[in-house]
DNA sequence: GTAACTGCAAACGCTTTGCACTCCC
DNA sequence: GGGAGTGCAAAGCGTTTGCAGTTAC
């Protein structure tokens, strides 16, 4: 997405363009894991030291409002971030929580196939597959 | 499963057998949708008028460590709790948060050819279809 | 009898809220 | 200029922890 369309985005919808909030953004389709509040937290501050936590929280929410992210709830208590709001599914390491996004062309396929035949109208999906990662099997 | 195979897998794990626990097993099962943490201790409260939200937690985990039961991270801050162990569908409203589950012989078969591919060993997935049930829709 | 479990209360950690100050438009 | 947004600190809330009393075996 270009910048003006993002700043006409949060306009259409009655939100101002801060820096604070691009920052956010950014930073966010910047990773393809998927960032906890704490990690974009920490990312942030070395550039915009006086950022809070609040700040976050209320931008994450926001950006969720307006379609272009994904929040992922997990057990370990922190929720995590999500920009791909394709079809996809999250490759879920349990032990480290690292996620990678994998596509499959065939399960989007038989996907797409079982919501048709619904009687009801989908919103979205969540497709996690766990497993135990390299690093955290040595 | 039988109670008695239950006993045993409480046992030959070294964990004793309590009322409480059998009870908060029990209780899960006993529901298709998918239970938060204070609804159980609210339901539960009734028979075991002294039972408590730590016991209820502490009982939680372990059944998970004995494999008889899922969590279900959301952002809605609890979790949940699923005994169904087997592949499915979870059908979700994001307005009320029920849950249904929903069995599909033909994405089972999908998912199963997808998981044999891979390089790598799963230990389990979750799969969420997100809707807006019909009483919330009113 | 004793090691494990329960129940209670305090502690914890992530998230939300309230409000004065600041900045976008 | 005015209203929305930021930053800070306090409050909120679900979960975990510690420990004395209790129970399974």
């Amino acid at each position: 997405m270009k910048d003006q369309e993002l700043f006409n985005l949060f306009r259409e919808n009655g939100f101002k363009v801060t820096t604070q909030r691009l920052a956010i953004y950014k930073y966010i389709i910047s990773r393809d894991d998927h960032p906890t509040t704490e990690q974009i937290y920490q990312a942030l501050k070395k550039d915009h030291p006086t950022i809070s936590l609040g700040t976050i929280y209320k931008t994450l929410h926001l950006l969720k409002q307006l379609g272009l992210i994904q929040e992922l709830g997990f057990n370990e208590g922190s929720i995590r971030y999500d920009p791909n709001m394709e079809l996809h599914i999250n490759i879920v390491c349990t032990k480290c929580g690292h996620i990678d996004d994998y596509e499959s062309k065939s399960f989007n396929k038989n996907w797409k196939e079982l919501i048709s035949n619904l009687n009801f109208e989908p919103k979205g999906q969540r497709i996690d597959l766990y497993y135990e990662c390299e690093k955290c099997k040595k």
